[in-house]
RNA sequence: GGUGCGGUGGCGAAGAGGCUAACGCCGUGGUCUGCAAAACCACUAUUCGCCGGUUCAAAUCCGGCCCGCACCUCCA
């Protein structure tokens, strides 16, 4: 399978929209291997553009500077989030003469015609102009909220190629000093490492007009075959009902977020709602995503502990319970693929991981875990680890980071506390509790003897 | 003006002709427990924006209306 993403122009941190489309991706990377299917996933990085340049022009500083910068902390965004990296993060800039061959061969098939240094696209050369958005040329006319360039053959021709201004990064070309135009990049670096009628092509739902159109022309037109075979279109995040936009000045960046609530808890809060329909972001709904996602956690962590040191090799004979837990387990990995064949229903994938949970919490609260038991359950706990990693959502700790760490310290403070019970001392029991919380540690009286976990 | 999308319990959110309208959060009662926590069990929408229609059957299909949003310009 092969999939092309719309990256982002790094001129800014990453807000919770721009955040989306990589997760949700992420996850159908993660579906899509889990079914068998070998992935190449190619991302790229719109490093030269107006709003670079200004930013640029602004600090005093290069564009590429801008965009190294900026690329940094995208990763360190992603990264939190458990986006998992791309294969390919091509950059434009790396790209230029790739670029110039294309533009070359669009005006070469009468697609392209050159203005002053300029180069556009001619959308009347293209028969089927419209044909994603499902918009006309006649209709874009006359929607038409910008002045039109008189030079130009048609009033939606774009550009291909723009002549440079003073200041701007310029690359030598058969038309003069330039740079490319919007869409040409994707174009081009797309078919460069995926080829032609590759599977899938995503981003945000406002790229369909023109940007992802565009692509289609371009490619199409210099090609004369397909471009991508299935379109994949995210929904947007709103905020109070507004898109999300730093254009808006209405933005969350993902730090932001992360500074109050783990990463799992955004995945989550993001993967609770379709990817085709929008999300008004509230953070106010944050809580409820942690807790959602703490749940899994915990019953992750209840697994792993219970199982540790447990044969879990299923015996020849299995009893009936037994044979019915195991059916259950497998009723509950088809409902879950069925629902991620749904055109990736993470929302319902979700539901089902859950109804496991509760099966699996049940079985671990009807008692012992003797004989096939533990065999049962490790095979719960596999698929749960299963299902819960293509979301993201187990597996990734809970900020196990420097666990090792305290480990020692807190068994210490735990202990001193068991003497205080002991002694039926539960003023003192109560107080070492509650100070743990207070930095953050939840300990916990069980009757195996108490156990810890970051809150 | 053109093109799309959406309105489901206190909140979030699935479901797109017929199983009790998933699931999560919150809340209530119970089990467990020194107290908590975690977990389990039970309860929590006779009803899916409004009005008509089609059908044996509609949250799901059709028509009208009311709201909200997005795209047509840079945007994930």
């Amino acid at each position: 399978m092969s999939i092309y993403t719309c990256g982002v122009t790094p001129y800014n941190y990453c807000h919770v929209g721009n955040a989306r489309p990589y997760l949700v991706w992420d996850v159908i990377r993660r579906y899509l291997t889990y079914k068998g299917y070998s992935v190449r996933y190619v991302q790229n990085f719109t490093d030269v553009d107006d709003k670079i340049i200004r930013r640029a022009n602004e600090e005093g500083v290069s564009a590429l500077a801008i965009a190294d910068r900026y690329i940094n902390e995208y990763f360190k965004d992603m990264d939190a989030l458990g986006i998992a990296r791309a294969d390919v993060y091509p950059r434009v800039t790396d790209h230029i003469p790739d670029i110039i061959d294309m533009v070359k061969r669009l005006i070469d098939t009468g697609h392209g015609y050159v203005i002053d240094g300029d180069v556009y696209y001619w959308v009347e050369s293209l028969p089927e102009y419209g044909k994603l958005s499902g918009r006309s040329l006649e209709d874009l006319k006359a929607g038409a909220r910008i002045d039109v360039d008189e030079r130009k053959r048609h009033p939606m021709d774009f550009a291909l190629w723009k002549a440079s201004k003073e200041g701007e990064p310029a690359w030598d070309s058969p038309w003069g000093l330039g740079r490319p135009g919007w869409h040409i990049e994707c174009s081009v670096m797309a078919l460069k490492y995926l080829g032609p009628g590759f599977d899938f092509h995503g981003g945000g739902s406002d790229l369909i007009f023109p940007h992802h159109e565009n692509e289609i022309a371009q490619s199409e037109g210099a090609l004369g075959t397909t471009f991508a075979r299935y379109w994949v279109h995210n929904g947007f995040v709103n905020m109070a009902g507004e898109k999300m936009a730093k254009s808006v000045g209405n933005v969350v960046r993902v730090r932001d977020v992360l500074e109050k609530y783990p990463g799992p808890a955004l995945r989550y809060y993001m993967l609770s709602t379709h990817y085709r329909s929008p999300i008004d972001f509230n953070l106010d709904d944050m809580p409820a995503a942690q807790r959602g996602w703490e749940r899994l956690r915990n019953l992750e962590d209840n697994l792993e502990r219970t199982l540790a040191g447990q044969d879990t090799t299923l015996p020849e004979q299995l009893s009936d319970d037994a044979k019915k837990f195991l059916t259950t387990l497998e009723e509950h990995r088809q409902s879950f693929e069925k629902s991620m064949d749904a055109d990736f229903n993470t929302a319902q994938a979700l539901g089902v991981l859950f109804e496991l949970a509760r099966d699996l919490n049940s079985y671990l609260a009807a008692g012992g875990i003797s004989g096939e038991r533990a065999a049962v359950l490790a095979a719960g706990r596999d698929l749960f680890l299963t299902l819960g990693g293509i979301l993201g959502l187990t597996g990734v700790g809970g900020g196990q980071q420097d666990r090792a760490l305290i480990e020692g310290l807190i068994q210490l403070v735990a202990e001193l506390r068991q003497e205080a019970r002991a002694r039926k001392d539960y003023a003192t029991a109560d107080r070492v509790r509650d100070r743990l919380a207070e930095l953050g540690i939840v300990l916990e009286d069980t009757a195996s003897g108490p156990r810890w976990q970051y809150k």
